[in-house]
Parts: C-alpha cells; sequence; structure tokens
DNA sequence: CGCAAGTGTGACAATCATGTGGCAGCAATG
DNA sequence: CATTGCTGCCACATGATTGTCACACTTGCG
C-alpha cells in the first residue's frame, strides 16, 4: 500500500510541486495549508508522515509538531520539517520538539523524496505491521489479535471493533451515541444500551482473574480505555522499596 | 491595537536592540531590567508578551515565570524564554514552569518577531483547549478527570459539571441564579439552596487534608474558584539559580 | 445583646445510571 | 438441517447520585 503523506506547506507553489512529486513517486499525497487545516486532517486520517514548514499561518510548525507529540496517538509519527536557511538556528529547537529529519529550503525533491523514504523505512516497523500498543495491550491489527500482557483474547467481531476504537484514543471518554457511530455505523438503529451490554462482554473477555479493569465507567458520559502498564519495574528482582 | 511587550533582559545591548526591532515591526515596547523591576510593571500594566531572560540578577527568569503563573491575572500571558546555548539543560525546566516559547541564543531578530507573532496569535484561541488549569487544579476534558496537584478528584457528574463552569472563569464570583442556569440548565426546577449542597459536597472532594478550601463563599453574592498553587519554594529565602 | 439573614452540615428518600444474566433471532458453518 | 456462536435487547438488581429538608452555626447590624 502506499504511504500517505500529509504536506503541511502555506506557500502554493511549493506545495503543489511538492505535492506532485511525491505522487509521482508512489506516495499517497494529503494538503494542508496551515497548522489547525493540518491538525483537523490528521484527526480524521493519521497520515504515515508528515512534511511541515517551519513557518505557517495560525498556528507554526513548531506547534503543530509539539501538539502532535503531545498525543499518544500521533507520538511517533514520523515528521520531516522544512525551514528557510535565514530559520536555521532554529534547526536545533526543531530536532528537540521532535522533528525527525530537517531539510533546508531551497532544497532538491530528490532530496525530500529521498529523505521521506529515509525516514519512513526508519519507522517501518511500525508501518509493516501496523499494531496498536496501549499499557500492556497489544493489538495486531493485520492479524486481527489482541494481546494482553502475554495472554492472547478472544474477541468476537463487535468487540473487536469497539475495542480497537478506545486504543486508538485511550483515556478519551466516548458517549454512547459517539460509540456507536464510530464502531457501530453512523445510521444504525440501535439502542443505546447495547454499547453496556458490548462493554460488559469486552471486560469479562479483556480482565482475567487478578488483572485491574482497563474500562473506566464515566457516569452519566460514557466509557474510556484506561492504559496500565504490568511491568514498570521488576516484580521479580529486588523490588524493595 | 499594538501589542504591548514587556522584555525582561539585563544586558543593555541586547535589550535595546529588542526594543528598538519590536517598536519597528509593530510593537509596543517596556522594559525591565531585573526580575524585580519586571514583576512589578506587569503590576502596573499587563502586556500582552513577555520576552524574558533566562538569567537575571536579583530574580531568576525562571522564578518570575514561576510567579506569574501564580497569579491568576497572569496566568496565562504568553512567556517566551531567551536562554544562552549553555544553559540548555535547563529548558526542560523552563517548559515545565510554564513558558510558552523558547529563544535560543544567539537569535535573529526575525526570529523574534516570527516567534512574538505566533505566541500572540496562539494565545487567543483557547477553546481547542482540552486542559483547564487552574493553580494547581487540572481538569482534562478529553479523559473526563480532574486532580488537585497529583491527587486525582473522584467527583459525580454535577459536581464536575460546576467544577468546571468556576475553572472556565476563575475567581470570578456566580451567583446561585447563575449557576443553576449554567450548571443545572436554564429552566430548571430546582431549589437554589442545592446550589449550597453541591458546593459542600464539591469542597469535601476537592479539599484533601491539610489543603486550603479553594472555594470562596461571597456572602449575598455567590460562590468563585480561587486558584491556589501548592509551591512549595519560598522564593524570599536564599534561593538558588 | 439579640435579631435576622445567610450559610454549613448531616441525613434521607427518590431517582438515575449502570451492572448483570438471560433470551431469541440470526448468520455462518459443517 | 442441526449446531454454534454472535448480537441486540430486555427486565431486574444494585449502588451512586442528587434534590430537599431541618437544624446548627456564623455574620452583620442596630
Amino acid at each position: 500500500m502506499k504511504p500517505y503523506v500529509l504536506v503541511v506547506e502555506d506557500e502554493a507553489p511549493i506545495q503543489d510541486l511538492l505535492a506532485y512529486n511525491l505522487e509521482s513517486n508512489g506516495f499517497e499525497v494529503g494538503q494542508a495549508y496551515d497548522g489547525e487545516d493540518a491538525l483537523l486532517s490528521i484527526t480524521e486520517r493519521v497520515p504515515d508522515l508528515v512534511i511541515l514548514d517551519w513557518m505557517l499561518p495560525h498556528l507554526s510548525g513548531i506547534e503543530v509538531c509539539r501538539r502532535l507529540r503531545r498525543k499518544p496517538a500521533t507520538q511517533r509519527l514520523p515528521i520531516i520539517m522544512l525551514t528557510a536557511r535565514a530559520e536555521e538556528p532554529d534547526r536545533l529547537r526543531g530536532l528537540e520538539t521532535g522533528a525527525d529529519d530537517f531539510i533546508v529550503k531551497p532544497f532538491s525533491m530528490a532530496e525530500v523524496i529521498a529523505r521521506a523514504r529515509a525516514v519512513l523505512r526508519r519507522a517501518r516497523p511500525a508501518l509493516d505491521e501496523p499494531e496498536l500498543r496501549v499499557g500492556d495491550l497489544l493489538m495486531d491489527l493485520d492479524a486481527h489479535r489482541v494481546l494482553r500482557g502475554n495472554r492472547p483474547l478472544a474477541l468476537s467481531p463487535t468487540e473487536f471493533r469497539l475495542l480497537r476504537h478506545l486504543m486508538e484514543h485511550p483515556r478519551r471518554v466516548f458517549g454512547r451515541a459517539q460509540l456507536l457511530d464510530a464502531v457501530w455505523g453512523i445510521n444504525q438503529e440501535v439502542e443505546l444500551r447495547t454499547v453496556d451490554a458490548t462493554i460488559r462482554r469486552l471486560r469479562k473477555a479483556l480482565n482475567g482473574p487478578g488483572e485491574p479493569d482497563l474500562l473506566r465507567t464515566v457516569r452519566a458520559e460514557g466509557y474510556a480505555l484506561e492504559p496500565h502498564d504490568a511491568d514498570k519495574t521488576r516484580p521479580e528482582a529486588a523490588s524493595s522499596a
């Protein structure tokens, strides 16, 4: 499958040049013209790579970068920064902020393509094997399997889709209606309480004996998936204090 | 109207350079040469943005920053920190302290201007922030959670909505009728005294043992949320930099 | 000092939201 | 065609939530 690249650049000629060349080289391209635009777009579809201009209207590139790094869903999303030569002192800060690579304007298209491939190659494991990790949960999207710790979970299709949605936004509380839309489908005539029932079944499947419940009920609001790290410290080694 | 920028920098050449360039670019500029100076100046007139040197006589930049964050009036005041490359390890602490952006010396004037504009632009919309912060209270709207310091609070739905409303307008006093409208809903037939009861429950949940009460009762008027930073450092005492 | 208005406090019962078990229709499977 | 597992839904149980009240206490004032 083609890697999906989001290009965030406010100058239209550069934007188009990038888009055209990336598409010619086997990338699928999304375009955004300012920071807010970019964040919205990413919310809808998480790209495999973001090419981000440093100077942007509304939201600067660094701010976009910082926000992306803050969200779990985009924490490891590869980012390449574009920066003008005059802005070079910023280079350090860009890398500190979490950009994976830097390209200084003016640049050649060959360079962009090369860097993009390099960054993607580096991030490859996450792309070849699409998997979601939240706490001690590991969901393999290809194999359609879920592990809690090392115990495989037997989930029905609905339970799987529900858990997947929750894992894509850990900690976030979803109302019953939202979950119906996201998991069952926009215009399905299903009772709200059906969500409860499915949550219950998912709970039963998720939580083995003695394990803490990962599904948090927020009364009058909905449900959220709560990450839980099974082994933050060694349980066997001298774990005094 | 021109944005009013306060530049806090003890080295006169840099100070003047900044002031000159900012003024040339449509800013109104105030100057301060040490931390106490800066705080005094801010008391007299709250700027739209503070550019703050990291190393200052009398009061370090980080301390100034922390104090500003403690005062409700300056809680969200945008702050840009200036720091020398050698001081880089402190960068983390700076962001923790609450600076909005960082500029590493040596910097270009264009960079300062750009950052200043960016920070100001960003300061406008506080709507898309999924977090509310008031004093030592932190409300995560996505996760539907509240922390006081690092202690998680267990709030009922009504308590949560009430606290949220108060946190959206810290220090402001709301009458019982206003709170009923905002929290319970416009046309609800509920006794005014119900607010008292809920405030009481919220107090109990909010205030741990030994912690000061954040809910101020204004006799014959209503209630207000009082920001309070649980800060143990005594800046008056010999503080190290 | 006493009064009146305003607020804190604890208790209570009705209500509400969610957990729970079970059932029946349905689709997939052999 | 029989079996199996999944799914939506319901009725009930349970526990948390919440509006209200009576009463104690505080505060301001003449």
